[in-house]
DNA sequence: CTATGGACCTGAATGC
DNA sequence: TGCATTCAGGTCCATA
């Protein structure tokens, strides 16, 4: 689920309600993608400073020192209570605080909570780095954008997915963008014309912080911190419509496999 | 270095 | 009804 939008609206529903709290105590259910990096007492007693999201990671501040890193992976969502339920057969971590739990529910998973002494120390560092542009973070600059795809040969999909330009376009964002630049998703990216780079800048700017105000996509099951449900599917232009016609000329969308991932797109609105 | 494919894991939907 | 197959929002790692 998780793509950028998500991971913000995650990271809204929940970050002032936790800042300022004291931790109590922490624990873990089954394995995650990676272990915590730290025994769970070693969180007790510290203090969460705030909320902050880097790419798909919200970034748990600590004090006295140290952070949280988590990541949705594919199937995650994190609830934020005063009372919660005794956890479930997928919830892997509890962070208990003075001012409610933070839970993370996760299926599948693909997901991870890492502790890290500081953001330029390993773990944090090696996660963080390599990571591009934040793309509504005010750097994300169109023409930067245009000379970074020319650097790249692989297709423009898979560069916008592989988040070494810019962070947080997944696979749903990804097809979106591409659909309202009118740019075919199997076009090498070092082909692209500095307008065509323009319109994809200003596509990704605009899908993701439509999806952020709609509270993020929910496919199957994925809730910010308050149980709430997005809206952006609902939205979505080629996205999961294989089959069905454009909402722009009618023409069928069309469902094609890249790097064994889905990508849709209409055959009519986005020229190679 | 790039490109590709497999790995991780569970559940829902589909097909016979 | 039961069972096998396919697919799903991500990303790391081994191999060529």
């Amino acid at each position: 689920m998780p793509e950028l939008p998500e991971v913000e609206v995650t990271r809204l529903s929940f970050a002032s309600r936790i800042t300022g709290a004291r931790i109590q105590a922490a624990s873990l259910g089954k394995p995650l993608r990676w272990p915590l990096g730290c025994p769970c007492e070693t969180l007790t007693g510290r203090t969460v400073t705030g909320v902050r999201r880097r790419g798909k990671y919200l970034l748990i501040d600590l004090q006295p020192s140290g952070l949280l890193l988590m990541h949705l992976g594919m199937s995650g969502s994190v609830m934020f209570d005063t009372h919660l339920p005794p956890p479930g057969r997928h919830d892997h971590f509890d962070l208990v605080t003075s001012q409610g739990t933070l839970r993370l529910h996760d299926p599948r998973r693909f997901g991870a909570v890492v502790y890290s002494a500081d953001e330029q120390q390993e773990p944090a560092s090696k996660l963080l780095s390599g990571l591009g542009v934040e793309p509504l973070g005010g750097q994300f600059d169109a023409l930067a954008f245009h000379r970074a795809l020319k650097d790249k040969k692989a297709t423009i999909k898979q560069v916008l997915l592989a988040g070494q330009v810019v962070v947080g376009v997944g696979n749903i964002y990804a097809c979106e963008a591409l659909f309202m630049a009118g740019i075919r998703p199997t076009l090498r990216a070092h082909r692209i014309s500095r307008p065509r780079a323009e319109r994809l800048h200003a596509a990704i700017c605009q899908v993701l912080a439509q999806a952020v105000a709609q509270g993020g996509s929910t496919l199957r099951d994925f809730s910010n911190a308050m149980g709430q449900a997005g809206h952006f599917q609902l939205a979505a232009q080629v996205y999961d419509r294989s089959g069905q016609p454009c909402r722009h000329c009618q023409t069928p969308i069309r469902r094609i496999v890249q790097q064994q991932r889905s990508t849709y797109f209409c055959p009519d609105c986005q020229r190679p």
